[in-house]
RNA sequence: AGACCCAUGGUGUAACGGCAGCACAGCGGAUUUUGGUUCCGUUAGUCCAGGUUCGAAUCCUGGUGGGUCUACCA
């Protein structure tokens, strides 16, 4: 294992710990904070984490860093144990969580008071604020600083004990008020909340602090490589400082740059905004980069799995394109969804000759990726519907489509040519009579014609009627949140949702089930949505196929 | 302003002092009963200036540009 090829920085490092003997063995950890869901920035950590743990044949743990009880919910920590698991991660047994660590955390902090490393400081937010300096300033020492061991033992366990109201009092670590690194300039370790927590129930009324609470959870599971994002670079050193004084197990710390998506926004803030304020159905909105947002738009976890693979581990701010996702989508969808036929936006089609009553049942291929798919049938018969971007009427010369007096493939079944184009009062194309050509049948064609173009069809008797959603990126600028006097919301795209009702599908897709993911032959990949009844199938549009005739009709 | 981090085609990511490669996107072509897929080809890059070296994307110095940090959030 030491031998294999590193793929990033990060293995790099852990390959030099194992060589080196500073670590025997691997384990890592994903800690999220139970106050919101997981988005498409977590699955590229979840992979990471647990992906190095497969690597290194180590262990990944799930920890839920539950420290802050006044945003935390038993609904977020679900939520995400479902989203993992749907990603394709096992943490086995290793569940953990910050707040069973409570007591532990509440001793470390009792030894280092011991020590003279830690004091009750009674400054009011404001005045601890104050005297925190700045940057290019140092700050200045509390009054509360030198406070007597047994006092400061005194106060912390008073507080503990709730005899102090909320924010009159904090726990601060003594480290260096004049330190370039304000995370190192007295920090607090504990805050009176007097709030229950949703799972220590009302045991505690102060609460650590982040700060105090990550680095040694890292140590109590024996984490060798706490991977982590670039902003808590700077906290490293205070996690160092709290690991030395308390002389617990080191965990290394590597941080590396969050995923950021075009056309979307990743932090927490936003995305509940987008819930809360309507812009969204909820979390798990199809047009949300949430992973219960694309489980519902018919991502494949494995899709996003090779997605967080592609996108690479590094140092440097990213902006992955959306493309590169789609891409990753449609590569597995591709392989996996057999395909059916389904008209959007119908137009009539009559066929004169042919018999009216009569009804064949053509042989279709369901994935001509995947053989072992094997076929189906759908009924073919007099009157059908076409898509209506399938017929133009002025049709320019590589339009290989159905124009009048012009020929066209219905796949899978027989050769049609446009005789007649019949309007209505305003002039829209309403319905068009072809004829069919009977020598022409799908795989017994004996009739010599040569058509440019073949498309989808249903038989208008036997199709079946629903609901399509189509969804578009949900921002239409590239970076929503990266301009400085506009809100992110001012670039919401208007038209990120259509919904097409009815549209017509042919006979075998009755019966399908939440989450089935199909391919409609010629339009995209769909997959039904759980608002599906028995009497109506709902599906959305997870993607597109690839269309380079808009490409090619768009540069015009 | 200070400390820290970062800088390779449009985007992302390789290179460990020795021919700048891969993927996505773009463009062109072949195949195709999905204008899909597949296949082939192709455009395009080391932030700048010095230095070290036979040789620098890589090491050093200085600039420039971007990011992070100044919550009783995580």
């Amino acid at each position: 294992m030491s031998d294999s090829n590193p793929r990033n920085f990060i293995e790099e490092i852990i390959e030099e710990d194992l060589r080196s003997g500073r670590f025997t063995e691997v384990h890592t950890r994903f800690p999220p904070e139970p106050n919101g869901y997981l988005h498409i920035g977590h699955a590229k950590a979840i992979c990471l984490n647990f992906g190095i743990a497969e690597k290194y044949k180590g262990k990944c743990n799930l920890r839920f860093d539950d420290t802050n009880p006044e945003a935390e919910d038993m609904e977020y920590v679900e939520a995400i144990k479902r989203d993992i698991r749907w990603l394709g991660f096992d943490w086995e047994d290793r569940e953990y969580y910050a707040s069973d660590y409570f007591e532990q955390l509440y001793e470390f902090a009792v030894k280092l008071i011991k020590k003279g490393k830690a004091y009750v400081d009674d400054s009011t937010p404001e005045e601890i604020n104050a005297m925190r300096g700045t940057p290019t300033r140092p700050g200045i020492e509390s009054p509360y600083r030198n406070r007597s061991v047994e006092e400061n033992l005194d106060l912390f366990e008073r507080m503990r004990k709730g005899e102090f109201e909320e924010g009159a009092r904090v726990l601060r670590a003594k480290i260096d008020m004049a330190s370039p690194n304000m995370h190192l300039r007295d920090p607090i370790m504990y805050r009176i909340k007097k709030v229950p927590h949703f799972r220590a129930g009302d045991k505690w009324c102060i609460y650590p602090m982040y700060d105090f609470a990550h680095g040694q959870s890292d140590a109590i599971e024996h984490i060798t490589h706490s991977l982590c994002s670039l902003e808590f670079r700077h906290h490293r050193p205070l996690y160092e400082w709290f690991i030395r004084e308390l002389e617990l197990f080191p965990s290394r710390q590597i941080e590396f740059a969050r995923l950021n998506l075009s056309y979307t926004v990743m932090s927490k803030r936003r995305l509940k905004r987008l819930v809360e304020e309507g812009y969204v159905s909820g979390w798990d909105d199809p047009r949300m980069p949430t992973l219960s947002g694309m489980r519902r738009r018919g991502y494949p976890p494995a899709a996003i799995r090779d997605f967080a693979d592609r996108v690479g581990i590094a140092r440097r701010d990213n902006v992955i394109e959306l493309s590169l996702l789609e891409f990753c989508v449609r590569e597995e969808l591709n392989r996996t969804t057999p395909r059916i036929m389904a008209v959007l936006r119908p137009l009539k089609v009559v066929i004169t000759n042919y018999p009216e009553g009569q009804v064949e049942h053509m042989e279709i291929i369901n994935n001509p990726e995947d053989e072992s798919m094997g076929t189906r049938t759908m009924p073919f018969s007099r009157e059908l519907y076409i898509e209506q971007t399938d017929f133009m009427e002025d049709a320019p010369k590589k339009f290989f489509r159905l124009k009048p007096g012009g020929m066209v493939r219905l796949k899978s079944a027989y050769i049609i040519r446009c005789d007649e184009v019949i309007k209505d009062e305003n002039g829209k194309v309403v319905e068009l009579r072809c004829t069919y050509f009977p020598e022409s049948r799908s795989g017994q064609d004996t009739s010599g014609l040569k058509v440019k173009g073949t498309i989808h069809w249903v038989s208008a008797a036997h199709a079946v009627p629903a609901e399509v959603r189509l969804y578009d990126r949900l921002f239409s600028d590239p970076a929503p949140d990266q301009h400085e006097e506009r809100d992110f919301t001012e670039f919401i795209n208007p038209d990120s949702l259509e919904v097409l009702d009815p549209v017509w599908i042919e006979p075998s897709v009755q019966g399908a089930q939440p989450g089935q993911a199909f391919q409609f032959l010629r339009m995209g990949y769909f997959c039904v949505d759980p608002d599906s009844t028995p009497d109506k199938l709902v599906f959305n549009r997870t993607a597109t196929l690839k269309d380079t005739w808009a490409k090619v009709n768009k540069s015009k």
